[in-house]
DNA sequence: GTCCTATACTCCTCTAGAGGACTAGCTGAC
DNA sequence: GTCAGCTAGTCCTCTAGAGGAGTATAGGAC
């Protein structure tokens, strides 16, 4: 079998893109943990033996990646997923008339099965290949709002298959982080509309047929690879989304 | 009078800043055309007496800012609008399933009025300020797939009330462009469902009481100035929306 | 205790240059 | 005519440094 070239190594690769994944191996080994600050600049280009614009370039794809961030005069520092304003990037559902909500929700079951033709497209799985299934029930008010069934490609979720199903009364995304040390990066949303089946009307409280909202989405990792893949069903008629598009 | 530092002179600023703003100012000027190549980086370096990696880390910033674009071992190039993305960046709908569409629009009405209470709050205005109205049906394959209501502020948005109808025959944010020196640079976006009214359902083709999806979206301007507001209504059934969220 | 100042540390800007990688077009051998 | 190879032009990578700007802290003057 070929051995696939290590980005940290590959010689073709320019040495600023290899000390990128250099740096970012350290931060995904915990050797530098987020919130701390990483060594000065200067000594990071003398451990590595290049000149102090090749590491500010490597720096630099990684802040923007937003994996780092630089403040000047004082140093440069691991990023943390700072829990005011990024925890609920990906929330987008609001209240009808767009006030915010503060859901909590539940583990309704959790299962190892095949990816099936849906998530392992997104995923980049074959459809018989095994993920761990989450089906969690989101609720506003002790009202169900939400159902989401969430595909986790499975190497590598693997630890979350036994995780108290108590530790899930937060956001997953926080929850992948801190158990797995998986970072969500972005994510696309498809919003479509659809009548509801039994299995989705008997957990959101509503009837058969009834109108339903659908979101698919895919979420990414920093490196640009599928970690997640779910589908959302919600009643219409409650249902607000917010985007903001630049 | 205090006269306002100008970007490309204030000594304040950063060099590369300033070149940054001279360069963008040639493209603003016409001096540079889309599709044109600009001088090479070393004589652009000459020219402004700088040295190469200034000259580069101004030119970067205008490729990041989508202004410029480079081609190892052929040159910088002025970008142009390509009508391949750019054009629909804001073009969020989709068939079912997630294929692209290619709608052809009509105007259906064109007249001046008050804003109202949504659209008012939207644009920063009085709900009795008078705006200019389009209606607008889009429709692919011949079906009618989205209405649209727009609102446009008025003294700056006249000149579109006496633009002949058939030059609406395009995509809004080009013509706001071409017309009236207008670029939209951002946009939010809500998404609900609701039941269709008579006057909504009428010209979709639909009955009153389907369900339709709601989106209304304010725009704005570079410098954050909102310039447009809409509201449409379209079938729920035939509606698919795709965002991507980082 | 409070305030100022010196100092040491950080990232930021800018210079001047060498060599590599990529592209396009010309030239000459066939 | 075709095609390989050469060449000049472009952007890209990398080096080695100097000085500036912003931040935190320890010491000393009061």
């Amino acid at each position: 079998m070929q051995s696939v070239p290590d980005a940290r190594t590959d010689e073709r690769l320019p040495i600023y893109q290899r000390l990128k994944d250099a740096l970012a191996e350290r931060i995904q080994d915990g050797a530098w943990k987020p919130g701390d600050a990483i060594p000065a600049e200067s000594d990071l280009a003398a451990e590595f033996g290049v000149a102090l614009g090749t590491m500010r370039k490597a720096i630099e794809g990684l802040v923007v990646q937003g994996l780092l961030e630089r403040r000047q005069g004082r140093g440069t520092f691991v990023r943390r997923a700072d829990l005011g304003n990024t925890l609920f990037r990906f929330f987008r559902h609001t209240g009808k008339g767009g006030r915010p909500l503060a859901p909590t929700q539940r583990l309704v079951a959790r299962r190892t099965g095949p990816a099936g033709r849906a998530a392992a497209a997104a995923l980049g799985l074959a459809p018989e290949d095994p993920v761990l299934w989450l089906k969690r029930l989101r609720l506003v008010d002790d009202e169900p709002l939400v159902i989401d069934e969430i595909a986790l490609p499975l190497p590598r979720f693997e630890k979350l298959a036994t995780v108290p199903a108590a530790d899930f009364d937060e956001l997953l995304y926080p929850l992948y982080e801190r158990v797995l040390g998986v970072t969500i990066a972005r994510a696309t949303d498809r919003i479509a509309f659809a009548r509801a089946t039994a299995a989705v009307a008997r957990p959101l409280a509503i009837a058969t047929g009834d109108p339903v909202v659908v979101i698919e989405r895919t979420a990414f990792g920093h490196d640009g690879e599928p970690l997640e893949w779910r589908r959302s069903h919600g009643p219409a008629e409650r249902f607000s989304y917010d985007v903001e598009i630049r």
